[in-house]
DNA sequence: CAGACGACATTTTTT
DNA sequence: ATGTCGTCTG
């Protein structure tokens, strides 16, 4: 059955939809239905008589991309959009160079997530002895003092990473972004010598090596180029104003040029700089692929009017921007978004519960409520209170589940298994092990890596001391573990053994091998270890810990997130909290003018989530340090907002418990005065 | 060499 | 309020 494009799309949309040939780019303001437009382009991509396998559609999350090729099937009626080769620039960075990576002496390799990228390089600092080396028996004063402000482990892996992720010097990015550390850019330099050196030697690849082992894949194996850009004959990109340099220039190579491109983005919603991202890109797209035609679609459909009038101003002041207004003609109407002024967080808190518990009553289910905050940690006295209330919800960002130490462990055990030579892996698995230190784990971690299989390995020497005891239950565990006929199987024989560590470390325990039990869950998806340990290194699953476990579902959870995982994603009715000077902007961003622009798209990100109501809301005073209440200034990006756009409501407490704000279609000087 | 203790800084956002 | 790093002890 033919899709009725007339019908389904707005003609902005629909001219986009029906781009014929070469390079496009759609700019697409906030809610014009970017999406739509993507999975409509797939559908007439299909209906044109495109093999679905030939589309590539990368985007940023995991999520998107499964969302998209949902609701392309939905409209073809088939499941043959299913079948779109799709998900992050790193998914597919991973199945490329497990494919093809033989071809330039890349064998197996391990991903390295984060935390294991840290501990690697804080290993070598001790071995580089930039850090006073208690073996080396030179202790000196100056050693000592040197050493104390060498930078962390995570700022050492930021400032790779970023290097990695802007193809920039070492010493450029350190005078930029952390111009403190300049000093020490020639041991910095040495230092990720010797990171690339280790996981070149041990077969491990960071974030960042999958993105640039894949471009030099591309650039110097031109048949592998060749074949691949034969292979996917329509690429598709969405967010594309926060895609960085190393993810352009792999586009560069990928596209033949003149080739089939198509990418959708909005350079007032790039919010990734931190990562190397940069709407820049979209500014140049054109020169990145000559001939490029360029697409505009501006008319919002999400967001009734007065909300949209509110995320304009705020981005009026925006110091670069295309004079784009998002406007609606459906939803001319609707109530006035509200900032409310809270005496503390405290009564933040309460304020949001009780306004949750209101809209509810209204009728809202609490899946389409969502509570926005800059920073992961905002949530927490929230949190709290809605705990207190039995308010069902799920926290997107900031920690993530597959990051929490027992999941680690889990999966450190999984990953030796799967790979003997994975050190890192084993180091974390021994390192559990009483008696067992760094520097035992790693001798037998290194023994072990000689065998094909980590059982056999530790069963070949037979160990004496205090740590024989747990290394043969160490091994024990293995033996059944890789006797397993499923990747699930082997992973519950690791969470069993597992159990008395976690009893012996945690107070939470029992939390934590339910946990176990949802990994377990997770992996009977998956038929080989190697793709599970793939797919949660690449897609971390991004509830955290505290989320999820939930209420017995009798509804479907309210959503608490990060602003940064709310990208693309929408509610009706959104409350934005803490948006103070220093909490959004963030405090750090006060030191250009290009942060504090991104903190300014990332509240206008935030605004743009709602579709009938918006609420703002801030803390007065805030705790600051010592137990020192201080006085808190709201969010610079409110400053001259007129009160025909935002409603400013104060809320007033005698106790904490009993709240007076006016309801959401009473105008501020009435309410205000009621307020008093 | 492992592990405990204490001083100190450090609190973003994601693949 | 927590994690990281250095130092000290057995």
């Amino acid at each position: 059955m033919p899709v009725d494009y007339n019908r389904e799309l707005n003609t902005q949309q629909r001219v986009a939809v029906f781009h014929e040939k070469g390079p496009a780019l759609v700019v697409a303001g906030a809610g014009t239905g970017k999406t739509r437009t993507l999975v409509y382009r797939v559908a007439r991509l299909v209906e044109q008589g495109i093999d679905p396998r030939r589309i590539l559609l990368l985007t940023f999350t995991r999520r998107a991309a499964q969302e998209m090729a949902r609701r392309a099937a939905k409209i073809l009626g088939t499941t043959q959009p299913q079948k779109v080769r799709g998900g992050t620039f790193h998914a597919f960075a991973n199945e490329i160079l497990r494919t093809w990576g033989k071809t330039m002496g890349l064998g197996q390799f391990t991903i390295v997530d984060r935390s294991d990228m840290e501990d690697i390089v804080a290993h070598l600092r001790v071995e580089l002895e930039f850090v006073p080396d208690r073996a080396s028996g030179d202790r000196t004063q100056q050693g000592s003092r040197r050493s104390r402000r060498f930078p962390q482990k995570h700022t050492l892996a930021e400032i790779f990473s970023k290097t990695a992720n802007t193809q920039q010097e070492l010493g450029v990015v350190l005078e930029k972004e952390w111009p403190h550390f300049s000093q020490y850019l020639e041991e910095l330099s040495q230092l990720r010598d010797a990171y690339h050196t280790y996981k070149r030697t041990k077969g491990l690849l960071d974030y960042d090596d999958l993105l640039s082992e894949l471009l030099r894949l591309l650039e110097t194996k031109q048949y592998v180029r060749e074949r691949i850009a034969a292979n996917f004959s329509e690429i598709l990109v969405d967010e594309y104003h926060d895609t960085n340099r190393l993810e352009v220039d792999i586009l560069r190579v990928l596209v033949t040029p003149g080739g089939n491109i198509m990418a959708v983005g909005d350079e007032m919603q790039a919010i990734y700089a931190f990562r190397g991202g940069s709407f820049e890109n979209i500014m140049r797209f054109e020169d990145d692929f000559p001939g490029a035609k360029v697409y505009k679609i501006e008319e919002n459909y999400r967001s009734s009017q007065p909300i949209l009038n509110f995320a304009n101003a705020v981005m009026e002041k925006a110091k670069r921007h295309r004079g784009k207004k998002l406007f609606s003609t459906t939803k001319p109407e609707g109530p006035l978004p509200r900032l409310i002024a809270c005496q503390d967080e405290a009564q933040q808190s309460l304020v949001i519960a009780d306004e949750i518990v209101r809209v509810h009553e209204q009728g809202i289910a609490l899946e389409h409520i969502a509570i926005l905050f800059r920073s992961s940690y905002h949530s927490f006295d929230l949190e709290a209170e809605l705990s207190r209330r039995n308010i069902p919800y799920v926290k997107y960002g900031g920690f993530k589940f597959a990051e929490t130490a027992h999941v680690k462990d889990a999966l450190s055990h999984l990953r030796w298994m799967e790979n003997p030579q994975d050190v890192v892996a084993a180091q974390r698995a021994l390192m559990l092990l009483i008696g067992i230190g760094p520097v035992t784990a790693r001798a037998i971690a290194k023994k072990v890596s000689n065998f094909s299989s980590v059982a056999d390995g530790l069963a070949a020497f037979n160990p004496v001391g205090k740590s024989s005891q747990a290394l043969g239950a160490l091994a024990e565990a293995f033996s059944s573990a890789e006797a397993a006929q499923s990747p699930a199987d082997a992973l519950a024989a690791i969470a069993v053994y597992l159990e008395d560590s976690l009893m012996e470390r945690f107070d939470d325990y029992p939390k934590r091998i339910k946990d176990l039990e949802h990994l377990v869950a997770i992996a009977s998806r998956f038929k080989t270890t190697r793709r599970l340990i793939d797919h949660l290194a690449l897609e971390p699953l991004n509830e955290t810990i505290t989320g999820v476990e939930g209420v017995e579902n009798e509804e479907e959870p309210l959503t608490l997130s990060t602003i940064h995982s709310a990208k693309g994603l929408e509610w009706k009715t959104v409350f934005v909290i803490s948006v103070l000077d220093g909490f959004l902007p963030q405090d750090y961003a006060f030191r250009s003018i290009e942060e504090l622009e991104e903190e300014r798209r990332l509240l206008y990100v935030a605004l743009t989530r709602a579709k009938d109501e918006l609420v703002v809301t801030y803390p007065m005073t805030i705790t600051a340090g010592r137990a020192e209440r201080v006085f808190a200034k709201p969010s610079q990006f409110l400053d001259s907002i007129r009160e025909e756009v935002l409603t400013p409501v104060i809320a007033v407490s005698e106790e904490l418990s009993e709240i007076i704000y006016p309801a959401p279609e009473q105008r501020w000087g009435k309410s205000r005065d009621e307020g008093f």
